[in-house]
DNA sequence: ACAGCGTTTGCACGCGCGTGCAACATTTTT
DNA sequence: AAAAATGTTGCACGCGCGTGCAAACGCTGT
């Protein structure tokens, strides 16, 4: 049941009538590195603690030109992964002080009034982890006013207006393209995800150089256009379904697990085949699903923890350097490939 | 790159003496019902227009009682089922006008200082869908200054204080029950989850009272503390891993799909075993992942959509009824059980 | 006790907009 | 055509706190 009527709020001036010091020092108490005597911070804790009183960071934003408030706009809500950095980047963000502003960005045509929905609270920051944002957009938002830095989380960008924290694509699915021809595949079949998304471009098109630079030929690829599991369950069926044994790939590696997760059902369930005995598979990101018993999927791990904090340095940096920066993953090499 | 130096905030005063009216014109333009002729909202939205300006909506929440935000307070991200509820909750949201404040509960210690950080940002509502809060958090909360709405979502709760917008879990609970019975399946093992949270008390126990009733014996019960597929998987494995074939459950009613899943992947992989025809599993929610080829999870499915719809009738509506409000969803019968 | 220094505290002003009412403009009624 | 009813616009004040500086304080050494 909702609470009846609300009390008046409690301000710092009851809190300083009540320590018996000025509104501006029982601020002060509450900012860290603040210019305050221990004894004074004290008692007004005190004070507000006995009255109940916290801080408005509402009321601090809107007074200051810093909200320690970021907006993070996210699609993609089929992805398994995206849960994983929604809790890594939460974390990070809030044990360090910043609040979360989430914003789905509910379709294609929504990329850019979600944008500006996040500049309307007053955010510090906007990070993108979404897959509908092209430079069109980017730039529209980076000429608007008011907006401060726009972070492309957990994927590449080449876009000058945006701080790009990522892993490092080529290097990443060199190692990948350099496992496979280890493990001695002959006839692997790419999957990609959605053609709008640069990284995947980038991942996609390394692992045809570094194949053909070993074996002169293409790897033979297909696309879903969403990372989504069951899409990409139904695009490997379509594309397998009517195949002779040997026409089949001996592996599928997909850009990313939630592709593969799919791709491994359909292998399983849809073609009647084993993984990693007939057609081997390997993903991309490292979903906790990927570790389990079932699909012991071999795929490359994100340091999203590692990224999450860089993420915050940057967020807490004031220089104008360029921050975008590439980290290092590693293979996890279990039984699917 | 970060803007170099962040150009004065257009407001709502430059868009008034561009367009030749009061700042409390231009503010009106902007809401809706509000009291002004379709010509000079015209001429206001074109002046904001060609300045780019938009409604400052932090200044907007610090002017009046209502912010059009509110706080999301999630734990638990090890449970797909949370990524679909962020997903149809924000959807709702956003589409009303709603901004969603994403705090991630920690841990365990961390869910009243999660509470009181929403509260900082003036949040309209609290909308609580981790499992981490008890009555004693939540009646601190109420207690408090500045709280207004508390609401629990897709969990069911007594407590007075809060708005409780959830399934039916005795009903739902009940129609599994009867599914079970009408099956034929004679020896069900219950996997509840963590203990902290009243819903799942009540699935155990209507699922136990059920059984009960018909054959005048108690289900066997084990739980795990968390909604982590790995760790049901354990837990499982645990439980039936010295018991010969008669001494095993016939079915696996498990408290929600997260449960569910694991427990599929040890009957499968660890147990060497054949879901349903060893073992059936049962969960609750419909994660996408129990529509896949590789699990077939007959389950439960609440009617997310519609609850995050009465959600927001709820922050919209001004009364001070009891919003209190149950909802009946659907068993999904597939091959699992 | 006093100058000299660093530390701690107080304050005027403004951040951008909402509330509620009064003033004004427009339409309808008689 | 004037009066009444309705629709539309303007404004004083305040929401709670930050900024930057000036005043007041506390301490050291002599």
């Amino acid at each position: 049941m909702p609470k009846a009527e609300s009390l008046p709020n409690i301000t710092a001036d009851d809190v300083a009538a009540q320590a018996g010091v000025s509104r501006w020092t029982v601020n002060r108490a509450f900012k860290k590195d603040a210019s305050i005597s221990p004894k004074t911070r004290e008692k007004v804790m005190t004070a507000a603690q006995s009255l109940g009183y916290v801080p408005d960071l509402s009321a601090a934003a809107l007074a200051s030109t810093r909200s320690n408030l970021v907006a993070l706009l996210i699609d993609d809500f089929a992805n398994p992964h995206k849960l994983v950095m929604l809790e890594k980047l939460t974390r990070a963000l809030r044990s360090r002080g910043w609040d979360t502003l989430l914003v789905n960005t509910l379709d294609s045509d929504d990329a850019a009034p979600a944008l500006l929905n996040a500049s309307q609270r007053r955010v510090d920051a906007t990070i993108l982890i979404g897959i509908q944002f092209d430079d069109e957009v980017l730039n529209a938002a980076h000429d608007a006013r008011r907006f401060k830095k726009l972070i492309i989380f957990a994927r590449t960008s080449e876009n000058p207006n945006t701080i790009s924290i990522a892993v490092d694509d080529e290097a990443a699915t060199r190692e990948i393209a350099q496992y496979v021809i280890r493990k001695g595949y002959q006839r692997p079949l790419y999957m990609a995800g959605p053609r709008t998304v640069s990284a995947h471009l980038l991942r996609k098109e390394t692992f045809a150089r570094e194949w053909k630079d070993r074996f002169d030929r293409e790897p033979e690829c297909i696309a879903a256009d969403r990372y989504d599991p069951d899409l990409a369950a139904s695009i490997a069926h379509d594309a397998l379904k009517d195949r002779t044994a040997a026409e089949l790939p001996d592996i599928i590696v997909c850009e990313n697990d939630a592709l593969a997760l799919g791709v491994i059902d359909t292998i399983r369930h849809r073609l009647g085949l084993r993984v990693p005995q007939d057609i081997a598979v390997l993903g991309f990101d490292d979903v906790p699903q990927a570790a389990g018993h079932n699909y012991r999927l071999t795929t490359y791990c994100q340091p999203l923890t590692e990224m999450s904090n860089y993420l915050v340095d940057v967020l807490e940096s004031q220089d104008d350097a360029v921050h975008d920066r590439k980290f290092l993953g590693r293979l996890v090499p279990r039984d699917s490939a």
